[in-house]
DNA sequence: GTAATTGCAAAGCTTTTGCAATTTA
DNA sequence: TAAATTGCAAAAGCTTTGCAATTAC
């Protein structure tokens, strides 16, 4: 039996707060991502893991929880590759660099991009935003 | 009748200097992608205007076209989005930015990345690579 | 009770693949 | 002629959707 996480309750109440229910499968999902936080999962990943436990959750139900999840703001999904997408709970916000020979990544702190954003923002006043699509190169043992 | 492109021959040579053979898919796919040189266009787009010419060429020939020519390094595929890959012809290097507002592409010059790319080097022994994803955020109009 | 959520099955969309037939060099 | 390329059809992989049944509040 696994000890109950109390941050399981804060996201609960986030969810209440927006107008969402609180279902056994939304608890499985969001439990699933704090225990593996900060891994990013890919849905098959998740979903393998809710199924431990509630081996009654549907595939599609993990996508919608998902979903509304990340559209409540608990989490957020990125793009590390030609692979599916992975998720993980929305905190610290950070960038990714991905190995393109071994799939290595590596989180960057966001403040890393903070000169090219005010470039951005000076030059074509566009403003960098989500952290949603990795960089691509190589790391040390690949190089 | 279009006027032949000059610079067709030379990207054919390339190919034939790597062995590759020379095929009416392979012209009309690097035609096109010279006539709308620098647009980004999806395979779907590409296929479209292929088939003007040229009506029995196979969306699975194209595609199998553009991984032969991609590998050729002839030409490239970004990820503007959650959206299909997009093919141009590899030229300078540069990274896209694209609103998650209005989809609008910006092309960036790779030198705004080399205090980044030179970071991501000292710091984690990392090589920046390809402009493979392209940045999310806000356009100027979108904001 | 009412609206949100789920399970299931089916479909959607992009991309890949097996294989025989065709074409290039 | 030998090897590369293509057409076609089928399948694969990830994700979305319609709808009736269930569940949360």
């Amino acid at each position: 039996m696994v000890a109950p996480d109390p941050r399981l309750e804060v996201l609960l109440d986030r969810v209440r707060a927006q107008g969402g229910r609180i279902t056994a499968a939304r608890r499985a999902v969001l439990g699933v991502l704090l225990a593996t936080h900060p891994e990013h999962l890919t849905v098959e990943e998740l979903a393998g893991r809710v199924r431990a436990g509630h081996p009654d959750v549907h595939l599609s139900t993990v996508y919608r929880t998902l979903d509304a999840m990340e559209e409540a703001g608990l989490l957020t999904h990125v793009h590390l590759g030609h692979t599916p997408s992975t998720y993980h709970l929305a905190d610290v916000p950070h960038h990714h660099a991905v190995c393109d020979g071994c799939g290595a990544v590596i989180h960057l702190p966001a403040d890393l991009f903070d000169d090219l954003a005010r470039r951005l923002s000076a030059d074509h006043g566009y403003t960098l935003g989500a952290h949603h699509f990795a960089l691509a190169g190589r790391c040390a043992d690949c190089r």
